[in-house]
DNA sequence: CCATATGATTCGGTATCCGAATGATATGAC
DNA sequence: GTCATATCATTCGGATACCGAATCATATGG
């Protein structure tokens, strides 16, 4: 019942088993082995949300920006990049002149599909050393805590 | 058995429901929530590990950059802005003059303190909608996943 | 028709990291 | 001892990812 852990002194706690510590680090580690996977492809971490959010269709750019929980200039930037690779257009609505409506092309929408793959295959990298019990356990664990702040992009 | 979500249709899956994404927003997450907490100190969160690592005595700044896991040069100016704040100090190893022995100060070792309460309240605000189930889960995996690669550092 | 709001863009700034080049010191071959 | 080589710290330039303020075009409402 007792944690052994912590036997008898006054010690100083370790910030490096506080979970916001180990979340930060372990965040750190999966952005940097999903982007070298995704590298080959031209794509990097942050585009990922936005390929995914178009597959249901265009968006405006500040619809982008706020589904994805950036500034609209950081969707600037992103479009540009992805506009070199010719997996999305910007198109004018025609409703409202200001406005970008965002479409994926199929090169867009293939990129996507490979992107899948290199997450896919960064989680198993990732993942390789838990059982399936932990493994079920962090799904959950972390969906919940995504869901709860709708964490979408990125 | 069969799991529901994929019912009929070949359908791309969905990159954000990843743990490789989830990890890495989340871990974007802590880390700005735990900046916050530690600004009014005037430390950053890559500050922290040098302030843990130091508790148990002088170490070489190689040596720190090996346990944390980033480059000489970054230990250098996590070392000036640390120097700055009178919380290390940069002491001649006498044995090798090449060098530097880095200490905690009694004012380094209180910021080290304060950090850790800044990283528990960091905790109690990342983990406030789980329960306690989830939450035991969460430590042990990602104690898991933290000591398989030997991150320490931040 | 004009004031004001909104969408996209540009520009400059911050934070974090890396790698290559540099200078001082140590070490080992001879 | 001396010289080549290795190691430690430092400096410098570059990459990534983000933000906020200013700007320009277009909408909208009085």
């Amino acid at each position: 019942m007792a944690d052994a852990s912590m036997s008898s002194m006054e010690w100083e706690g370790s910030m490096t088993q506080t979970v916001a510590f180990q979340l930060s680090k372990l965040g750190q580690l999966s952005t940097a082995l999903f982007a070298a996977r995704l590298a080959p492809l031209g794509l990097r971490p942050r585009h990922c949300a936005v390929l995914e959010l178009l597959r249901g269709g265009p968006l405006a750019q500040l619809e982008l920006a706020r589904a994805i929980g950036v500034t609209a200039s950081v969707v600037v930037d992103m479009l540009d990049e992805l506009q070199s690779l010719n997996a999305v257009r910007r198109v004018r609505d025609t409703e409202d002149r200001r406005r970008q409506l965002i479409e994926l092309t199929p090169t867009g929408r293939d990129l996507g599909r490979q992107a899948f793959a290199a997450a896919t295959e960064t989680d198993a990298e990732l993942l390789s050393g838990l059982d399936p019990a932990q493994l079920t356990a962090l799904r959950s664990v972390l969906g919940a805590m995504a869901a709860e702040r709708g964490l979408t992009g990125r």
